[in-house]
DNA sequence: TTTAGCACTCAAACAAAGAGAGTGCTAAAA
DNA sequence: TTTTAGCACTCTCTTTGTTTGAGTGCTAAA
């Protein structure tokens, strides 16, 4: 495949760079004019015509410059860009900015999600750190009224979960303390298939209380607390190629309908890594919804102990240098995060 | 002010439907011929032409129809709109689906927005309820590491706040659960100010804590956990006023910069009120951003247990009538769920 | 292999012409 | 006095044609 000239990877360069800056499809002309180049316009030309012919760039009418295709971004970004770093002083602040905040996942979140928007200047996206399987750290029974009592589980990763329960007979704190405790001594560090099958020896109100116990617990596993962190759908709105009102609809549909995003960022297999950072162009040929759009997501967070999904998705047309850098910094300085709070 | 005759009214009425139906200026012949009047359209442009005059009215250029000024939709919401409540069946069917829900205010407040927002077919949003002042009911103090605790606060609304809080010296879960009880004990029902006085007049490692529960619970007064839910916005941007980017991307705006709704939803003083509903049309002079906006908005709860704010917002040319039943309604239906839900 | 030159193409910008919706005014009818 | 038919007028929107210019591909010379 990468029978190009290192002319042509010259010049596919440059139409991306150029393209993005633009938002036009690239003339001939005005790349030597632009960018100096010493050959004429002509072998510009006739350099782009392989470049048509091989795939990687696109005429939107015949007398039109050039736009890269899907394959010529994908091209452009697994061999062509020179893989860039945020800059130290901003790496610096960022990394302030986070120790700066409180020790709580929720104030980072929306902070990765900011910061991401800002340096990609597109919209970002961020999950918050999730189990793979969800342990019980302790448990809490308060009382609310008669039968009813607030139950809550804090799990081994940091999340709470509260929900309110009702039980057969009316109940006291003192009766809901110690259940809570002797359950919290049982099961500490359990799973919800453990607690399950320890459940049947149980009787009476701590029966009742492990049975919901093991409800919640379930629930937590399948995604749970799964909040999207969103930002920066502003920049992206901006672009030229939202002006219509119809696209501007669909990008607002991607993000009110959860369940489309969580299914992709669920599906974060690496293929195209670098260093963990996964790029989609145009959906990949397999997500309709989103043949205009791009992604650069990473995932973050420590295996087997907490791990999250971040990234930014915008117009194929994206600055791909800046968003893998920063999708990239931000990963390394979540995993940090949520590794320091989170270790036992 | 309200000198208008009878069958100004009725005209005033017509353009007004007719205007939120097409979004098109409305003319005086499409007026007879539309609503089969038995009156000339002669006659419909003198009357139109008084409305003008009057300042209901206004014409985009000469030779166009007629459409609402901000002070026409004024008249048109306080005089002139049947009050409409949603149909018996499905009031049924909403209220059915709340008490199907989990016990859970998260659940509600997304429920209710979802609702609100399909039934209004603008976008809607929903402030969690919040105390006037949070009362702490249960401390729970649970070891991480060393000299780290999580720290979970529940107040007397519901409200669960975590943080984790540093200690001078390593503490082990013991000390942590002793200390936890005795501050509940203390500190139940009581507000941050009222902590703070007593603190005072602690040592070692309840002082410590207490002071860390001052600092939380002086955050919760602060609008604390105040989430915004919203949903439906791509109702709002389906409409023709936000066709071009400019317009949407402004809406956006209004969307991402939370402090600026918060702004305008605690400044929830009742004037245009309809059983509670207020609505603001234009943002009332006073609100540039919402120039081309309209609210609906109804506070919800229980006052001195916890009170939210609930509504719909969209362009001017918005459907009143089924905006105002649906928040009504559903600021009822969540007013019972927290009274319910929440009653010590 | 590169480049100058040139004919050709096509979208976008512009201008002129109509069509159509709607108005306000006047004078007749009710 | 109020309503209405009639009509001239206004202004936007659409259509149609024209021009402009950026950009191409091809050919033939350097």
């Amino acid at each position: 495949m990468s029978e190009l000239t290192d002319r042509q990877k010259f010049i596919l360069t440059l139409v991306v760079h150029e393209h993005i800056r633009s938002a036009a499809p690239v003339g001939s002309d005005l790349l030597v004019k632009n960018y100096q180049l010493d050959i004429s316009s002509a072998t510009v030309r006739n350099e782009m015509s392989a470049l048509t012919e091989l795939g990687y760039l696109r005429q939107p009418h015949t007398s039109a410059g050039r736009v890269p295709t899907e394959e010529g971004y994908r091209y452009f970004v697994s061999h062509l860009m020179r893989d860039t770093e945020l800059p130290e002083t901003t790496r610096r602040m960022i990394s302030h900015q986070f120790h700066q905040t409180r020790n709580d996942a929720d104030e980072w979140m929306r902070l990765a999600a900011s910061v991401l928007a800002r340096q990609s200047s597109v919209a970002s996206l961020v999950t918050a750190p999730h189990p793979d399987k969800a342990r019980l750290k302790h448990l809490e029974l308060i009382s609310t009224r008669g039968r009813q009592a607030l139950m809550i589980t804090v799990t081994i990763g940091g999340e709470i979960h509260q929900r309110i329960v009702t039980v057969n007979d009316p109940v006291t704190q003192e009766m809901l303390t110690i259940t809570s405790q002797r359950l919290t001594g049982l099961f500490s560090g359990k799973g919800a298939d453990e607690i399950q099958a320890w459940q049947a020896q149980l009787q009476g109100l701590d029966a009742e209380i492990a049975a919901w116990l093991v409800d919640e617990m379930i629930e937590a596993d399948a995604l749970g607390s799964g909040d999207i962190y969103l930002d920066g759908l502003k920049n992206v709105l901006a672009e030229p190629e939202f002006s219509g009102s119809e696209e501007a609809r669909r990008a607002l549909r991607l993000l009110e309908e959860r369940p489309l995003l969580y299914d992709l960022l669920s599906n974060t297999k690496v293929s195209n890594g670098i260093g963990g950072v996964q790029v989609l162009i145009g959906g990949e040929g397999a997500w309709d919804e989103f043949r205009q759009w791009s992604m650069v997501l990473a995932p973050y967070g420590q295996p087997g102990l907490a791990t999250g999904t971040l990234g930014v998705m915008g117009p194929i047309r994206m600055p791909y240098g800046r968003a893998i850098s920063a999708v990239r910094f931000l990963a390394g300085i979540l995993s940090e995060m949520v590794t320091e709070s989170l270790e036992e």
